[in-house]
DNA sequence: CGACACATGTAACACGTTACATGATTTG
DNA sequence: CAAATCATGTAACGTGTTACATGTGTCG
C-alpha cells in the first residue's frame, strides 16, 4: 500500500513520467528500499483505473506524465492527515519467529537471537557508515537521512528487545528446572535440538 | 511470507488441523495478528502444493491434520537458522510517508508528526494496559508476552524518531530562513541529472 | 560497434485479505 | 429452537515482486 500511495504523492506534487517516478522515490528515501519500476507502471494504471491519476499524452520527449485527478489529491491529503495505525500493527516477522521459537519443542531460541542481534549490529554498523555521508542542504538528502535514522532507531529497538528476550528467557529457563515442561509429544528435535 | 512459514513450524512440531492452527497462531502471537481461518486453509494447500506438508486423510473427529514432510522440516530448520535480513528491511510505511511529506510542496510535516506521535502514544498505552495481565506460567503466555513487548519497543522507538524529526525540522526550517528553497518546480532533472 | 542508461510496458506469480457457502456441534 | 462456535473450504481481488520484451539514445 505505501508504495502506491508515495506515488500517488509525488504525482500529485507534480506530473511525473514513470522512468521519473522510480528515481524520484528512490531519491527520496534514500534507496533504502530500490523499487522496480515495472512496479511503477502497473500502480499508475491501477491509480488511472481507480481514477486517482489521468495519464496526458506523450509529450515532445515521448514522455507519458502522469498527474493526480481531484479524487487523487483529496486521497493524498487524506493519507497525510490520518495517522499510520499502530493498533494493528503490520505483522512483524521476528516477532512472530521468536514467538513461535519459543513454542515449538526442539528450537535453539538462544541460537535463534544471537545469530539476529548479529545480524541486526551488522545492518547498524551499515547505517553508521552510510551517516557520514548526510548532508542537510538538499530537502531531498534531510529526507533520505531521516529515513536513514528511522532504521536506526528501528535496528536499536530490535536489539534491545532481543536482549530482554534473552534475560526473560533465562530466567523461566531456572524457574522451569524444577517444574519441568510437560513436553509436548517428544517429537522430532526440529532444529538445533539439544537432545 | 510470515504466516506461511509460522503455519510450516507449528504442524513442524506437531500435526494439526486448519481450525487448529489459527487458534495456536493466535495464542502464541496473543492475537496480535488475527489470522483468518481462510488463509490458513490456502496456506496449508499451497503448502503441501510445493511439497513441505502432507495433508492425512480426516481422523475418526473429522479432522484434516497437515504434518511436516522431510523437506518441510528442512525449511523450518532454515528459517530458525537464519536471520531476518535488516540490510534491505521491510517497506516502513511511516517511513516513506516522512519522506515524501518532507519533500512534496504543501504538506504540513508538524501536523502529520504530531497526528503520528498521539496515535502511537495510544497504542503505547494500550499495550501497556495489557501488559498487567501478562502470567509467564504457560511458554506460550511467555510467548505473546514477549511479542507485546516486541509491540512496546517498537513503538517507544517510533515516538523517539518523530521527536528526532520534529527537531531536525525546526533546525532545517530555520537554516532555510535566509536562503529559502528553490521551490521545488523547476522542471524536472529526470533522474540524478541535475542538468 | 558494443555496452549501458533511459524509457515503457507485459506476464506470471507470490502472499495476504475479505467475503461467502456450507455443514456439524454445542449451548443458552 | 435459535444462536454461537467449530470446521472446511472456495472465489475474487489487492499489492508487490521478478523476469522478460522492446526500443531509443548516448558514449567510449
Amino acid at each position: 500500500m505505501s508504495v502506491r500511495q508515495a506515488l500517488l504523492a509525488l504525482v500529485g506534487g507534480e506530473p511525473m513520467y514513470g522512468y521519473q517516478l522510480r528515481a524520484e522515490f528512490e531519491r527520496r528515501t534514500g534507496s533504502a528500499w530500490p523499487l522496480n519500476v515495472g512496479q511503477v507502471y502497473t500502480t499508475l494504471n491501477r491509480l488511472e483505473r481507480d481514477g486517482l491519476v489521468q495519464g496526458a499524452d506523450a509529450d515532445v520527449e515521448g514522455h507519458v506524465r502522469y498527474a493526480a485527478t481531484s479524487a487523487g489529491r483529496t486521497e493524498v491529503a487524506r493519507w497525510f492527515t490520518t495517522p499510520v495505525r499502530r493498533t494493528q500493527p503490520p505483522r512483524d516477522e521476528l516477532a512472530i519467529k521468536l514467538a513461535i521459537a519459543v513454542t515449538v519443542p526442539g528450537v535453539d531460541v538462544g541460537a535463534v537471537i544471537q545469530q539476529q542481534r548479529s545480524e541486526t549490529m551488522g545492518a547498524l554498523q551499515d547505517y553508521t557508515r552510510l551517516k557520514h555521508r548526510a548532508a542537510e542542504a538538499d530537502p531531498a538528502d534531510l529526507a533520505w537521512s531521516l529515513v536513514l535514522d528511522s532504521m536506526v532507531f528501528a535496528a536499536e529497538a530490535e536489539i534491545r528487545w532481543l536482549d530482554h528476550c534473552e534475560a526473560r528467557l533465562r530466567r523461566t529457563a531456572i524457574a522451569r528446572q524444577e517444574s519441568p515442561a510437560p513436553s509436548a509429544v517428544e517429537p522430532a528435535p526440529v532444529v538445533g535440538g539439544r537432545r
